[in-house]
DNA sequence: ATCGATTCTGCAATCGATTGCAACAGCGTA
DNA sequence: TACGCTGTTGCAATCGATTGCAGAATCGAT
């Protein structure tokens, strides 16, 4: 492998200038420039990365910390995360936590050397904890609002107000909504949107779960909705609705016709065309280039200069497909 | 942040003897080793990654290279993967290609220097670049058989067959196939498995697509293998299947009254009890164990090791649910 | 021709951990 | 008592790129 100190000897100048040439190219004379960069181009010169993160400190990742592959919302987050990356020359390091704080806790431990800043998607460590991570590496925070952090959320009581009102409208009076990870910040939040509609008149909410956001947890947990006798069901997100609707299509229960179904989701179903799933719909890979142009921003100005300003990104609803009036039972 | 030379100062040792006795403890006096650990521990000592690389030429990180994340296919390997990277005291890196030949390219020219090894996840790139690649860091290869490379596949030829034999069985006897990605290895191997089943007599195989693996594509495609006039549908993947179905349903098509389908897979979905779908499922938390398995037994061997050798691994077949006699249409 | 300002380049130190080699101590044995 | 062996430890070089500082070169102006 060339290393830089070739490449300067092939153009005939100094390690330093070679170095200034291919990182600071207006400190350089023009004719030494052209040798130096035709001189690395010749022979295939790529910096070591790991020499230039012992001087600089910067490693050019950024870590990604999901609690989960598996769901299409995180998936879409770090595709929109990588393509912003890419754009600023960096990497990106993903870390599954599955939820857990311990294991979250563990990646930051651990990739806090390796990685110039952090993107939490749905963080589950105390705001203490990710404050103080701030205080040592840029940090911005999805999905979750963490006063004093950079956070990018999405609507999704606005969107689940929409929802509501449709069911009314269709005149549905008993709703069941399955609800997500015990202890989530989100679910937390939907639970909140979905008392203060419980309180309209002639609207019944049943909570059932809380499960966690698998499709085979979706399934297993249609029993105890359909028990409930509501005759609309809403799902903490698609993948859980999913496994209700295939459990209630082996059951000969028919969507739209006998129980009408929609997700609050935070995953990628909604905005699929063709889908023909009701449901309040994340701009999952906005969110994802948010997160990392706001912490790109942070690394380039230093750790003392303004951090940048969070977002409440708007929902998608889709009111289509899988609503219907309620059905005589 | 410590450094290694404070813990030494603390210890009352050297860097060198500190640095042996954190790394190779039974190079160091038990009490000489004591004293260095709580130093370290005091101290809150981690060592720094960059300087290690520099000199040990190690980074701990392993890459793998997915087309796509969105597919849980991928995503359950990742997560098998991740698993035993942790044991090994190493971090996964993950990049996404979306299928790209290019995109895989890059990715591996730029991730070459910062990880120890590569596992590639169903690669594109001609077998001759990947033994280039192979001759400057460890590389195994998921999903596809790379002649000299160590290669872990599924055989989902041996489970396809189980699924043909039960459509024969049930009486079907126009199959409409739903082809995955142009030009993918796979497909190019199930494909192959198609033709040779078709030569039966009293089973024709229609081939629709090829479509890339994605939800809305399956949904597109309904239109194309409905009017092929087959009884059954065998996709390419069962993300596919779901929009296949999901399609059917809206068209109020029955399944598997009216039509019988399947998935050829690559994903979990078969995997999960409860979701009533044919398929042939791969064991995709496995492929990424024995991939990282076998990745750090070649690095610890060194460059001139044997490598280890690879393996097909069963799917798991699951025959139920969404297979019926054909109804007369 | 000289001075000063400006632009460019090179020297040498630096980041922090690892490791070959030599020095050294302690011990048993001849 | 001397010798050699084993087991520990420290010295100093090393990995490869970056950067503050000083010196050299260039150019314009007086």
């Amino acid at each position: 492998m060339a290393r830089l100190e070739d490449v300067a000897r092939e153009a005939g100048v100094s390690a330093s200038t070679a170095s200034r040439a291919l990182s600071r190219p207006d400190m350089v004379a023009a004719a030494t420039l052209d040798r130096v960069r035709s001189a690395a181009e010749r022979l295939g010169f790529r910096a070591n990365p790991a020499a230039r993160a012992l001087i600089t400190g910067r490693t050019g990742f950024l870590a990604m910390v999901v609690p989960d592959l598996e769901n299409p919302f995180y998936a879409a987050s770090i595709a929109g995360a990588e393509e912003l990356a890419k754009e600023g020359d960096r990497r990106l390091l993903i870390a599954v936590t599955d939820g857990s704080a311990e294991r979250e806790a563990a990646a930051v431990r651990d990739l806090e050397e390796r990685v110039d800043g952090f993107a939490l998607l749905s963080p589950v460590s105390g705001a203490a904890e990710l404050k103080a991570l701030h205080g040592r590496k840029p940090v911005v925070v999805i999905n979750r609002k963490v006063g004093g952090l950079t956070s990018f959320t999405v609507d999704t009581p606005g969107g689940l107000a929409r929802v509501y009102d449709r069911l009314v409208e269709l005149g549905h009076t008993d709703v069941a909504y399955l609800a997500g990870p015990p202890g989530s910040w989100m679910d937390v939040r939907r639970r909140a949107t979905l008392a203060e509609h419980a309180g309209r008149p002639g609207l019944r909410v049943r909570v059932c779960g809380p499960v966690r956001p698998k499709f085979t947890e979706g399934a297993a947990a249609t029993a105890e909705l359909l028990a409930t006798g509501c005759t609309a069901v809403l799902a903490y997100n698609s993948l859980l609705l999913l496994g209700v609707m295939f459990e209630l299509g082996r059951r000969g229960v028919r969507v739209p016709e006998d129980v009408s179904v929609a997700a609050a989701d935070d995953m990628a179903f909604a905005g699929l065309p063709g889908a023909p799933i009701t449901a309040v719909g994340a701009p999952a890979a906005d969110l994802g280039r948010h997160a990392v142009r706001a912490l790109i921003e942070m690394i380039a100005g230093g750790p003392d200069a303004r951090r940048p300003p969070g977002r409440t990104l708007p929902t998608t609803v889709t009111l289509t497909g899988t609503l219907a009036p309620p059905a005589a039972r």
